[in-house]
RNA sequence: GCUCGGGUGGCGGAAUGGUAGACGCGAGGGACUUAAAAUCCCUUGCCCGUAAGGGCGUGCGGGUUCGAGUCCCGCCCUGAGCACCA
């Protein structure tokens, strides 16, 4: 027998030292390959996914570094639960972020990315991630673009990469073309500049062709649902009809008053296409309006009103993409032409106004100003007629209008010819129905989601790989000749000329064609850094077969990914896109899913000093110091239990000190263990609690509750200073191992183990164990608490009872019989009196 | 403006419609120490009461229910996203 108490006086000194059983263990890790995966005979093969970064100079930061946290805990329970766990990890390296950062300290990125990327390297393995680096990618590393560029000629055979002239958003300050979802309100994502347009010729894929699929595949596949009501909303159905409007020609339009004879005839009628989800509002059209980019302006307009509307349109087209979307004001030009309402057969004006946008729907609207608040504006704004059309309930059709209404349910059509009286809805569909049976009308959807461009004007890429050649025209690389490599130029710098710095460069743009032999031009245009991300997890078990993209066997071994955790700020990027390409190789027959995540979590951010942590609010932590103050197992465990993992959490270092405790009271239980006796069946019994309610936190990702029980444990394992049995302690260290992996390892080995913790196994849990002998029933005397029972949990309704009012202060409350009695197994009693 | 989250002690946060505040931080008290740190133990939502006990409490106002932090209706505040999308 020990006559000191061990345990109730090892503390931090002398027992646990974070740097030697972390550095000791990272190595160790490293020489034993624990955390390589075996790809080709695995058992129960797992893809866990984490989102790669970009290696920023600023190194990694505590944002990073609890996704990455999150995901490992995930892919160790898995790796605990049986499962191959491959848990890769690489690098996004290239793009505007990396370019302009190179820039600003005037470096050459290729020289600069690879000492970030050893930085990152040594944050995360000082992290004590379950990464297998065998199966790295760098996306600025041509072994890799190589194929990214094979994905982009995929993409062009197949039909879905097109160039065309088109006005898209420019950041005069980044000095590229901007993607959509690289627009937020109106500025530049990365340097918040007001965004302008520009017309010039730039690469697209055809991703709204995919535009319902990728819609309907969110109804099935297990994804945090606020990352699928993002993509809807993205996607942005819209049902609806498309209406011709018949230009009238001037001999006609001199029928109706208002108008001078100023046009030729035309021998066929221009036609207005309109989209609108409300044709049951169609009778209170009183107005057209054309976006100024379309087609139609030109002939439609008057010589009388020539001038004034391209004076507007080259006004519009000049202002910024900001101040066009923000500035609500309604401007526009009358074309002094005009179109037959097909519904009232009257003519109606037909104006140009910037409100209406050329990218969506049919760049031209019917304008109903009765209903619509823009059209009751622009309406108001030029003096044009208002037209009642929907009634609600108890509103006289005559009733004036006096702000738009555009409510639906329980409004009548009136003013609507034979249609009055009936519902929205039947009154939609019978429009249709008619104008349907007259050619004029068709049902259609459109979606809000545009084409992706791809093009941007910048050097940190990888090269679009095209050639473009007179006599041939445009020539797609031979796949042979892949990768089209990025030359190493001294001087990078964009500029104004709306064309890559690489079209400096002739010895490099200069080619002959791959068809004809003649002397052609390399597209000198690289492509969208989410093109690199956008296939990255197919190449990971791939990572070393150089002839292929993803070999056949590994990609039917381990895609779709199995667990994906990542941010919810590429709920309409990065994780629109991947989709997007999975679906097209699938359809190309190159892969057998179609969605690329099984499972996809978008877990919280962490917030400091009020807050998201990151680069633009100044407020980034990085973990170094922390590691070396507390360890890297105490903040992994304490960023876990910030709160919860899909909420994120509030950052400030008060509070890291009760995490290390933790795992310091662990490793003196460890370190005073005892294989003497038996041990203590109450602590089993909360032991076998603990095992449940970790095991299924773990599992829903409720990383914060599975540490508070892991502490509750312990705290009974150390009551009155005992000294812990060995069959508490064991099952605790794998428990706590996905959480803090090297102190699970360490103490594993001082248990005597000589295999990795991770190969250990997960405790079994045993309900028999578990279950308690009695329960704290509570008593409630109309539904207030007032005492409460120690009884067995399966007691009935009549012992409970008796038991209760054996009870004064329970007695003394109920007066006489109780009305009525509520009984909850178990759980509760409510009498009332 | 629209859409989706979220409002719980001094703080971070727990609570399948069933004992609100688990776990942790902080704070107060005590043990150990010459002392401090570390460690260990106790207390800790607010109010009344010596106590037993009682009252009040989950942003605000209503409602459903034996019983509401949790469900419903109407507000307020806050975070995020979208934003002239016809």
């Amino acid at each position: 027998m020990t006559t000191h108490k061990p345990h109730a006086q090892t503390g931090v000194t002398a027992g646990y030292d974070p740097a030697a059983v972390e550095s000791k263990w990272q190595t160790r890790w490293r020489e034993r390959g624990t955390h390589e995966t075996d790809l080709e005979h695995g058992r129960n093969p797992l893809y866990v996914l984490m989102m790669f970064p970009y290696p920023s100079a600023e190194g990694l930061h505590v944002g990073n570094l609890f996704a990455f946290t999150g995901n490992d805990i995930y892919g160790r329970f898995q790796r605990l639960q049986g499962h191959t766990v491959f848990e890769p990890l690489g690098y996004d390296a290239f793009g505007i972020h990396s370019e302009n950062y190179a820039l600003k300290v005037n470096e050459h990125p290729m020289r600069l990315i690879p000492a970030n990327i050893a930085n990152f390297r040594r944050q995360l393995d000082g992290a004590g991630l379950m990464v297998d680096w065998r199966y790295s990618v760098d996306t600025t590393d041509p072994a890799y673009y190589k194929w990214t560029q094979w994905v982009f000629l995929q993409l062009y055979k197949r039909g879905l990469a097109y160039r065309k002239k088109a006005a898209v958003n420019w950041c005069p300050s980044c000095k590229t073309v901007l993607a959509n979802e690289q627009v937020i309100g109106g500025h530049c994502e990365r340097c918040g500049t007001p965004v302008e347009q520009r017309m010039l010729a730039q690469w697209f894929f055809r991703i709204s062709d995919y535009a319902e699929r990728l819609l309907k595949n969110l109804d099935w596949i297990d994804w945090s649902e606020s990352t699928k009501l993002t993509q809807r909303n993205w996607i942005g159905r819209s049902e609806g009809a498309e209406i011709s409007f018949r230009v009238l020609d001037p001999f006609e339009q001199a029928g109706s008053s208002t108008v001078t004879v100023t046009q030729e005839i035309k021998a066929e009628p221009d036609v207005i296409k309109v989209f609108t989800t409300r044709p049951d509002t169609l009778f209170g059209g009183t107005y057209l309006a054309l976006a100024p980019e379309h087609p139609l302006v030109e002939r439609i307009t008057t010589d009388a009103q020539w001038d004034e509307v391209m004076a507007y349109r080259e006004r519009a087209g000049r202002q910024d993409i900001v101040s066009r979307k923000v500035n609500k004001e309604k401007t526009g030009a009358f074309t002094g032409s005009y179109a037959l309402n097909p519904a009232t057969r009257r003519p109606i004006p037909i104006w140009v106004a910037d409100y209406v946008l050329m990218d969506y729907g049919t760049g031209a609207i019917g304008g109903v100003p009765a209903h619509d608040e823009r059209d009751f504006e622009f309406a108001k704004q030029f003096d044009l007629p208002i037209v009642r059309v929907i009634a609600r309930q108890n509103e006289p059709a005559s009733a004036p209008v006096h702000e738009p209404m555009a409510d639906t349910e329980g409004c009548r059509l009136v003013h609507s010819g034979q249609f009055d009286g009936k519902s929205v809805a039947d009154g939609h569909r019978a429009i249709v129905q008619w104008l349907e049976a007259k050619g004029s009308a068709s049902k259609t959807v459109s979606y809000r989601l545009h084409d992706w461009c791809i093009s941007r004007q910048r050097y940190w890429g990888p090269p679009i790989p095209i050639i473009h050649c007179d006599k041939c025209g445009t020539v797609p690389v031979p796949e042979e000749d892949l990768p089209v490599e990025l030359p190493d130029i001294p001087n990078f710098k964009p500029d104004d000329s709306g064309v890559s710095p690489l079209a400096r460069h002739k010895e490099w743009y200069e080619v002959h064609c791959p068809q004809c032999g003649g002397n052609a031009r390399r597209e000198t245009d690289v492509s969208d850094t989410f093109l690199d991300s956008g296939w990255y997890f197919l190449r990971y078990p791939s990572v070393g077969h150089d002839d292929v993209p993803f070999d056949a066997e590994l990609t039917k071994r381990w895609l779709p990914v199995d667990s994906y955790i990542g941010g919810n700020e590429h709920a309409v990027l990065h994780l629109l896109y991947a989709r997007f390409l999975t679906m097209v190789l699938h359809d190309m027959g190159y892969l057998d899913f179609e969605e690329p995540f099984k499972k996809f979590r978008a877990h919280g951010h962490i917030i400091r000093e009020g807050a998201k942590m990151s680069k633009t609010h100044g407020n980034v932590v990085v973990p170094d110091a922390y590691f070396a103050q507390w360890g890297a197992d105490t903040f992994r465990t304490y960023l876990m239990f910030l709160g919860p993992f899909e909420e994120g959490g509030d950052f400030r270092d008060a509070g890291i000190s009760g995490v290390r405790r933790f795992l310091d009271r662990l490793w003196s239980s460890v370190s005073a263990a005892s294989a003497d006796g038996s041990p203590d069946p109450l602590v089993m019994r909360k032991l076998h609690q603990t095992i449940k309610k970790v095991t299924d936190d773990i599992a829903s990702l409720g990383y914060n509750t599975a540490i508070a029980a892991m502490m509750e444990y312990v705290n009974v394992l150390r009551k009155n200073e005992r000294t812990p049995h060995r069959a508490e302690v064991e099952p605790l260290i794998q428990l706590v191992a996905p959480f803090a992996p090297h102190m699970a390892e360490e103490a594993w080995e001082k248990l005597g183990h000589n295999v990795s913790v991770m190969d250990s196994g997960w405790p079994a849990y045993d309900a028999e164990v578990a279950r308690e002998e009695l329960v704290q029933l509570a008593v409630q005397v109309n539904g207030k608490l007032r005492g409460t029972v120690q009884i067995a949990p399966n007691a009935v309704q009549d012992a409970v009872l008796q038991a209760a009012l054996a009870d004064p202060n329970i007695a003394k409350h109920v007066t006489g019989e109780p009305r009525k009695i509520v009984f909850v197994p178990g759980r509760l009693l409510n009498l009332v009196v």
